[in-house]
DNA sequence: CGTTCAGTTGACGCGGTTCAATCGAAGTGG
DNA sequence: CCACTTCGATTGAACCGCGTCAACTGAACG
């Protein structure tokens, strides 16, 4: 049930979508319209709500304006992984397959603001019948596309941290990581951002327990690495984070 | 220097990656014309040899026709972590942005036989013509399109056992996924598939040392659950493998 | 005020790594 | 045809990163 001040609200939220979109390539004033429109149709979801079983028949698309989520799966047994971190800005079911390729769920992990993507989907579709690429039409193929690939190489990242990095290593690549996709969308300052992650959430992340990310997160601070308070997070000495990580942010130049 | 021989040879290889595509989605005569015809551009390349760096700008895509290979990135130490594993019928390199968005290459593990895409290729920019999706068309765009999903799905499931599952279970869960595989490619039996890679390889898929990989694959053959000699693997209790790794195969049924 | 939840800490043990040595098969050159 | 080398698989022993168990703290909340 939104009202007038929701809709302004939500309408200074699409922000985060515009940046996001404008890092991976130049948006025009057609394209920007659309994306504030954004605002227009959104729903909310309460921390631990599923925004979006895969396998579960087509759901529509959207855009996360506010609050984090995350995709995970499920063991029989209780454990569970996650696959990828979503912070405002971030795509949500956009493999919008009626096949369950893959299961895998969304989940939100604070209070989270969406809108439905359906009118920048209406774009994409139109811009596949513009064979070069629709520089100048309202479709948003070639950002979601961009955005495919970037996200494929965030899970590559993810694949090093779990499998050739220690827990030490696999915390600062994290919060490097974190920092960088938070600048990326307006959302941090030159040495910290917010992060309103639980430690359970990050040791299901980095594939740690609960207790040894807490012993990581302390080491990082003795080592006057990082600083903690609340959700902030304070990135006290990037460059020696990033050697001991070997983090190196996704370059976009020269995007397509 | 191919001759008759070897175009012979090569045109009958394409037959894997017939396999790999009929699967996603049904193939019209035009397109498995198409196929057939990737046996007449063909490269072969060596053990260890670098078949693509990814943002080294744009590589002609390609298809494996015989051989194995893998896509991986080194840490600055030597440290080598193993994203995928590339077997007959697979692509190389479809994701050819000029951006380098992410550091990983492509190396071939075995000898190795590829043939150039571009054939397919040009028949994916025509079927994005078709907004209809081109049932008829000669276009490779859904196939492509589907077969990404694929990819996707098997990093999550990688992503899983780095970090969730413990040594047994993940090498358990690979073997099933290569088996699977394999028969998908019509390159496996019932119950036995060839696997030509080294404990090294594994290792560095894995997550492991080689003497644990080693001593992995030992526990798996002392509770009878599989046999290895040379390359070949022998699936003994495929059910049981099944219920240790939580493996569940990829559902292509429904894809669109 | 009791309850719950996130964070923290210590003790202990296991899974997996590291180091080092051995062995067989497959080249390779004299 | 035989030393010599190389490479992959294998094995044992010692070590350690990280998990598990358990207890405790403080803040938020009804």
């Amino acid at each position: 049930m939104p009202n007038r001040a929701n809709l302004t609200s939500a309408a200074s939220m699409t922000g985060v979508v515009f940046r996001r979109l404008s890092a991976l390539k130049p948006l025009s004033p057609a394209q920007t319209q659309r994306i504030e429109a954004l605002g227009e149709r959104i729903e909310t979801a309460a921390p631990g709500a599923t925004l979006r079983t895969e396998g579960d028949g087509p759901r529509r698309p959207s855009f996360i304006l506010s609050g984090w989520a995350c995709r995970q799966r499920l063991l029989p047994d209780g454990r569970r992984q996650i696959f990828s971190l979503l912070i405002p800005g971030d795509a949500v079911g956009f493999c919008a397959e009626p096949s369950p390729i893959s299961s895998a769920s969304t989940v939100a992990l604070t209070k989270v603001v969406i809108a439905t993507a359906a009118p920048l989907l209406a774009g994409v579709n139109a811009a596949a019948a513009y064979p070069n690429g629709g520089q100048d039409s309202p479709g948003f193929a070639d950002h979601m596309r961009l955005s495919a690939y970037l996200e494929e190489g965030l899970l590559l990242d993810h694949i090093v941290r779990l499998g050739r990095q220690t827990a030490f290593e696999r915390t600062a690549h994290l919060l490097l990581e974190l920092h960088w996709r938070s600048a990326l969308i307006g959302r941090a300052d030159e040495r910290g951002f917010s992060m309103p992650l639980t430690q359970e959430v990050l040791a299901d992340f980095l594939g740690l327990s609960i207790v040894h990310v807490n012993r990581t997160l302390q080491q990082l601070r003795r080592e006057r690495l990082i600083e903690i308070s609340g959700s902030q997070v304070v990135l006290l000495d990037e460059g020696q984070l990033a050697v001991i990580a070997d983090y190196q942010p996704p370059s976009l130049k020269g995007a397509s």
